[in-house]
DNA sequence: GTGTTAATGAGAATCATTATCGATTGTAGT
DNA sequence: ACTACAATCGATAATGATTCTCATTAACAC
């Protein structure tokens, strides 16, 4: 008889990839992630990295975060609709579930008769600790 | 003597440049751009449209947007602080001077210790036309 | 016109990301 | 515990966007 499985599996390479990313308050990129996980214990191949960051983040279970070079980073998040503000000088990076945009978003796209309108925002600044030092 | 000069020249390319984006109200990719130019007249070199955009963008003289896929578009925008509503169908721009965020950026960066906030946001949905195809 | 030098263009190089494919390894069923 | 088999892995090739190199071209001050 068939195994039949489809379902997502447990490995120990996702499970490391996870716990790298819930351990950190900052967002890491796929080839920051396979750099630090490869000073651990297993490495974690990239291509594995990737995969299963972009899996994850389909999922809904990490957020993805495009930087302004292009690359993208990824965070484990609160779930939900919500913001980032992020430290421009050491990527720290603060949740918003306080999203004040929904109401300005919505008035926007009636008034140039946009439809199925959604937003994306991100705040950058410098964070206490790195503001102090500058 | 020396022909002491260090300023921008006019060249015909920047010129084609600017005039395919200044006569389009959507935003183009470097790579989309090269491809319309070979089209006309005379066509502007890959390497060129990427260090002209580059250029011009920092200046300050077109808007960069990023796409979710990771690459730049540009776009010839009125000057001054402002958004976009972008259709994620056509592609067609819409420019919102009318910015919104800049007390709640400012009270959200204060609450956290931020400083030096900057807010960078925009909205995509389905413009009159495409939301009416749909 | 002439000289200087920024700008161009064809292609090589780089960087992030994705695809390939044989070797592993979870897991359900026994 | 044992087996079967698809999901996953990992090394590496491939892709796609962007940047760099360098010889050639062309703006523009004189």
């Amino acid at each position: 008889m068939p195994a039949h499985d489809q379902s997502t599996r447990r490995t120990e390479q996702r499970r490391a990839i996870l716990a790298a990313l819930g351990s950190a308050d900052r967002a890491f990129s796929a080839q920051e992630l396979h750099e630090r996980l490869r000073a651990t214990e297993h490495g974690v191949g990239l291509a594995t990295v990737y995969r299963n960051l972009g899996r994850m983040a389909e999922e809904g279970a990490i957020d993805a975060i495009l930087r302004p070079s292009g690359e993208t980073a990824y965070r484990a998040c609160g779930h939900g609709h919500h913001h980032h503000l992020i430290c421009r000088e050491c990527g720290r990076v603060v949740e918003l579930h306080d999203c004040g945009l929904s109401d300005w978003s919505r008035r926007i796209a009636a008034e140039h008769g946009f439809s199925e309108v959604e937003h994306q925002a991100e705040l950058t600044g410098l964070c206490a600790d790195c503001g102090a030092a500058a």
